[in-house]
DNA sequence: GCTTTGCAGATTGTAGACAATCTACAAACT
DNA sequence: AGTTTGTAGATTGTCTACAATCTGCAAAGC
C-alpha cells in the first residue's frame, strides 16, 4: 500500500512533493534570494512589495511573509513604513563574517582529516584541478563559483549539517557584500597552491595542521578583500544619505 | 531644533520609538519567542494561528509573518496545510549545536585572551561567583541562567557582533532541545573550578589555554547531556507518530 | 468486526479592501 | 530667495473574506 507511487512513470517526478510542501512564500522567497545572490537586485534596492507581486503573479500576502523570512537570514532590511531593502554589510561586518567563516573551515578542516573518506578526497582534488585550470585562462567568473564550491564541499563533508546550515547563511552574507563594494573586480587569488596544501594535510591525517591552513587561507583572503576595498570606499558614501533621525 | 524632545518629561522614554520602530509583526514575534523560551509552548506544541491572533488582539495577517520569521530562526516548524509547530531538535542535531557552541566558545576564548579588559574580568568573576553561592545552596533554577549568562558574556566581550547573534540563535536551540528532552532535572554541573580556571587563562593572556579549556568545557556538557538523555529516551517514542508520507 | 468512504467542522493559504504613513512637489509666508 | 506648510499620490500595515486543505467521526461495504 505505501508502494503504489514506485510503479508510477517518473515523468513528473516530484510534482507531489511540490504541491505539498512547496507554499507560495516559501516560492516567493527562494525567487527573491536568488534575484538578490544572483545580482539583479543590487545592495542598497528596494523590495516593493507590489512590483514584486505583480511580477510574479500573486497577491502581497506572501510576498509580505517571505520578506520577513529574508529578514531573519540576513539578506534584507526592513524599515516599518519605509520598506525593505537589500542590506549593504559594512567593513566591519564583513570582517566579522570572515572571521566566523575561518573559524567554521578550521573546524571543517579538524573534523575532516579524522572521516575523510577517499571518494570525497576525490572530488576535492578534482575541484582544485578545475580551478588551476580556470586561474591557467584568467577566468575569475569561472574561477570564483568553484572556490565557493570547494570551501562549501569542504564544510558539507565535515558531516555537521546546522554547521553547513549556518556556513552557507554567513556566504550568502558575504557574496552581498563582495557585490555592494566592487563588482567582480579582483584579482584571482591564484590559491591553488594553499587548496593543494590544505587538502593533502586533510588526506595526510593531520587535523591541527588542516584547521590552521584553512584559518590562515580564509584570513588571508579577508585580507585581500581590504586591499581592493579600500580604494572603492570613496564609491560608497553617495549611497549613504541615511536620514537624520532614523539610526536604530 | 533637533533638541526639542530634551525638555519633554521622560514619562514615556521611547513611546516615539516604539511607535516608529515596532510593528505588530515584531511584536507578536517577541512574544511567541517569549512563550517558546519561557516554557509556556512545551516542544512539539502546536500554534494555532487563530489562538495566537485573538490571545494578542490582532488579525492573522502579522501572526503568519511572525511565524514566518521565527521559522528561519529554527525555533518553529512549518507543515503546509497542516500548521506551525514548536520544533524537537533531535539528539543528533543537538550534538551538531554543541559542536558548534564549543568552537564559538574556543574562538571567544582567544580573542578574549587578547583584548579583555579589567572590567568585564570583573563582570566574569562577579557571575562566577554568584553561580558558586547558587551552587552551594544546591539551585539549578539560579544556577542554570548564570551559566548562560557567563557564557553568553563571553562571546558578547569578544567583541564580533555576528558571532553574538549566531550563537545566541544556537543556544536558543539547545534549550529548546533541553527543555524536551527532560524539564529542568539534571544535576548541576558543578563547574566552578572549570569556569575559574577559563578566566585565570583569559586574564594570564594565554589564548590557546583559554580556548581549549572552554572547548573542552562546552564538550564535557554535551557529554553530560548524552548521559541525562540516553534514560529519558523511551519517553519521546510517544510523541514521533509522525505521519507516512511525510517524511521530507 | 474491520476497513473504507464520505461528509461536517475547523484550520490554513491566498486574495482583496481599507487605514495609516511616507514622499514629493507646490503654494504660502517671512 | 529661502523656509515652512499643505496636499496628492504612492506605499506599507492591518484587517476581513473566501477558497483550499486537513482532521475526525460516522455510515456503508466486505
Amino acid at each position: 500500500m505505501a508502494t503504489f507511487a514506485q510503479n508510477l512513470p517518473k515523468t513528473q517526478p516530484n510534482a507531489l512533493e511540490i504541491l505539498q510542501n512547496q507554499s507560495l512564500t516559501m516560492l516567493v522567497q527562494k525567487e527573491i534570494e536568488r534575484m538578490i545572490v544572483g545580482g539583479e537586485l543590487g545592495a542598497g534596492a528596494k523590495l516593493s512589495e507590489n512590483s514584486i507581486a505583480v511580477q510574479l503573479g500573486v497577491s502581497r500576502g506572501p510576498v509580505r511573509e517571505a520578506l520577513r523570512g529574508l529578514e531573519q537570514t540576513g539578506l534584507v532590511r526592513v524599515e516599518k513604513n519605509r520598506g525593505v531593502f537589500v542590506r549593504q554589510p559594512s567593513l566591519e561586518e564583513a570582517d566579522e563574517i570572515y572571521e566566523l567563516r575561518a573559524t567554521f573551515d578550521q573546524m571543517a578542516g579538524r573534523k575532516l582529516a579524522a572521516s575523510i573518506t577517499a571518494e570525497q578526497l576525490k572530488e576535492l582534488r578534482a575541484l582544485i584541478e578545475r580551478m588551476a585550470k580556470a586561474a591557467a585562462r584568467d577566468d575569475p567568473d569561472a574561477y570564483h563559483p568553484l572556490n565557493l564550491a570547494f570551501h562549501d564541499a569542504l564544510v558539507e563533508y565535515a558531516g555537521n549539517r546546522k554547521m553547513l546550515h549556518t556556513y552557507r547563511r554567513l556566504v550568502n552574507e558575504l557574496n552581498l557584500f563582495r557585490r555592494h563594494t566592487l563588482a567582480q573586480r579582483d584579482r584571482l587569488p591564484m590559491s591553488t597552491r594553499e587548496h593543494r596544501k590544505i587538502v593533502d594535510a586533510i588526506a595526510a591525517r593531520e587535523p591541527e595542521t588542516a584547521g590552521r591552513l584553512l584559518f590562515e587561507h580564509v584570513m588571508a583572503s579577508r585580507e585581500r578583500m581590504h586591499a581592493t576595498y579600500a580604494p572603492a570606499a570613496s564609491e560608497v558614501v553617495p549611497l549613504a544619505k541615511a536620514r537624520a533621525g532614523r539610526s536604530k
